[in-house]
DNA sequence: CGGGCTAACCCGGTTTACTGCATAGTAAA
């Protein structure tokens, strides 16, 4: 084996073999097969690697026997013959052309091989030449748009997606100035926003009104918006100066549930509810649901009517990814998702004693309004010196302040005494076990060496995981959304040894982290892991993001029981303290 | 190319809008 591949590389591979080949103009059938396949292998819960071993990549829907093939020959030698072929014959710069809007594979293939371009630079001279128009299916209108999506790609200033947490506070601001202006019935974020996924492309926002003139002259004048790139009667798009684009949408009242189911997306779930309707004698679209036979509109004033009248449970937009979700509205064992109303503490929480930015009895009494029952107060452990970690005598001092404010919380709210303890680069932990067995709950977390190698940073986790005092890992990959990757481990492995010894894996809430990520988080669930969601607060203000946390959770298909932290107190520390018994016991 | 089917085979991922051209390519969820 020459390099090992993670799934998403190998995702992009087929991607990229997809594009050539419809440059090609191979089949469109083949061509889909290979995006399917890709879309399955990144959306995959474990290690492509695993399946490998077991013999078990057809598993993968999508995978046949072709496909099987070459994910075995590039495991296998690192190379993929086919991938090698096309990158010969088909100059990569031409993939680049993709982005360009009214550019797909056709016209792609025809100005390279009418003009022998290959380049984007190419393109652009070409069309300021006047040459494009003379091509067959061109005309001198698309060369002009071309050469504007060309201009449109290089100012461009955020060509990828955004995070989350940074598309939050923008979407509100404009939900909330939009709801100001008169007149407005329904109002709503659609698109991968009110998925709650991660990343955010761009936002889109629908409304109902009765002057939707007025809503589009606000949308387009708000103090957010940089250049407004359409106004229309039914549609106007901007772009933020974040670099983030958002469109609003002018949607009649009674067609709003089709019309938010479909902009709600995501493309996969709408392609899926689509043929679902088919087949039950419905043509589905953004407008209403059309009996197929007499041709009969029936408009959908909610999401709940377009989905029940097509026999379905309503199933939150969390799901809404193509992943199983209709099959499983269809026979009524949709998961009845974990809510924040069902959460009863919060289990990584940071004082002043390290580097938080408040005292533990401002955020115990923060945490108590909140409605909350306990508080596990986890500051750094010693060797983490940036974040002012507690030596093991500054711990026992901290004890008392704890105490303090226990007696004067009185009953019905506990803070608990806990740490963030570092896992070291060579997997053992940062306290003695006698310092780690004296407090409530052990959280263990790895901040530094996040780049050793795949079997070394497995090692520590596993180190970590049958240790008799750890009972939670904190944001396990370490990632940081949009600016590093999390660590390369053995992630199967680990959630097994997790599930095996009841070690609780925490989802981060914090937008920047939102780690573990959705598909680890979901893949955790059905080796029968047990997750806690924690925000990891440093400021009284921060506990608000737990609905970043529980987001990922509910994409994850967690109900309630799933979550440690919905636990009451003496469930949730008996837990614990079992857990040297099932060490013995594994 | 995958998958369901009854086979050495055939059909298949939705719907709408727009453009610019006359039948199809592209984009969007």
């Amino acid at each position: 084996m020459e390099r090992r591949w993670t799934n998403q590389e190998i995702a992009q591979i087929f991607e990229n073999i997809a594009d050539m080949l419809e440059i090609q103009g191979e089949i469109p059938y083949k061509v889909m097969a290979y995006r399917r396949a890709a879309e399955n292998i990144a959306a995959l819960g474990r290690d492509i690697y695993d399946l490998w071993q077991e013999g078990a990549l057809r598993t993968i829907p999508g995978v046949g026997e072709a496909i099987e093939e070459k994910i075995d020959q590039l495991l296998r030698t690192g190379r993929l013959e086919l991938y090698e072929r096309l990158k010969s014959e088909i100059p990569q710069s031409l993939l680049e052309m993709r982005q360009i809007p009214d550019m797909g594979p056709k016209r792609i293939k025809a100005v390279w091989e009418k003009l022998g371009i290959t380049t984007v630079e190419e393109l652009e001279e070409a069309a300021r030449a006047g040459k494009l128009r003379n091509l067959p299916g061109f005309g001198a209108k698309l060369e002009s748009k071309i050469l504007a999506g060309i201009e449109a790609v290089k100012r461009r200033k955020i060509a990828g997606r955004v995070p989350l947490g940074v598309a939050w506070p923008l979407a509100q601001e404009i939900l909330s100035a939009l709801q100001e202006v008169p007149g407005v019935h329904r109002l709503a974020a659609a698109g991968s926003f009110r998925r709650m996924k991660d990343t955010i492309g761009d936002l889109d926002f629908l409304v109902a009104a009765e002057d939707p003139e007025a809503v589009m002259e606000r949308f387009t004048t708000l103090p957010i918006v940089e250049t407004v790139l359409l106004k229309g009667s039914t549609k106007s798009s901007v772009r933020l100066r974040t670099g983030l684009q958002a469109d609003l949408r002018v949607i009649e009242a009674a067609r709003w549930g089709t019309a938010l189911q479909y902009f709600t997306g995501s493309q996969q779930h709408n392609i899926q509810l689509r043929e679902h309707a088919l087949k039950r004698g419905y043509s589905l679209s953004e407008y209403a649901l059309t009996r197929v036979e007499t041709e009969k509109e029936i408009l959908c004033a909610t999401e709940e009517e377009v989905y029940t009248r097509l026999g379905l449970a309503y199933i939150p937009p969390e799901l809404r990814e193509g992943r199983g979700e209709i099959e499983a509205a269809l026979e009524g064992r949709l998961p009845r998702l974990i809510e924040i109303e069902d959460l009863q503490g919060d289990l990584q929480v940071h004082s002043t004693w390290s580097d938080g930015q408040a005292s533990i009895r401002e955020m115990a009494r923060a945490a108590k309004a909140k409605g909350y029952r306990y508080i596990l107060l986890t500051d750094h452990s010693q060797s983490l010196g940036v974040a002012k970690g507690l030596t093991p005598e500054r711990l026992w001092e901290q004890r008392r302040e704890i105490e303090a404010v226990n007696a004067e919380l009185g009953d019905g709210f506990r803070v608990l005494h806990g740490a963030e303890v570092e896992i070291r680069a060579d997997g053992s932990l940062d306290y003695p076990d006698e310092v780690l067995a004296a407090l409530d709950l052990v959280v263990a977390s790895v901040h530094t060496g996040l780049r050793q190698d795949r079997e070394r940073v497995t090692a520590r986790f596993l180190a970590a995981i049958r240790h008799p005092y750890v009972h939670i890992i904190a944001h396990p990959t370490g990632r940081l959304l949009g600016e590093r990757e999390g660590a390369d481990a053995d992630w199967e492995a680990i959630l097994r040894a997790a599930a095996e010894t009841g070690t609780l894996l925490e989802i981060n809430a914090n937008p920047a982290r939102l780690d573990l990520p959705d598909i680890l988080a979901r893949r955790a669930l059905e080796l029968g892991c047990k997750l806690v969601i924690s925000t990891d607060a440093h400021s009284p203000g921060e506990f608000d993001l737990i609905h970043f946390g529980v987001a990922v959770a509910r994409r994850a298909w967690a109900t309630p029981e799933d979550i440690a932290n919905t636990w009451p107190l003496e469930r949730l520390l008996a837990w614990a303290k079992e857990k040297p018994r099932r060490l013995r016991r594994a």
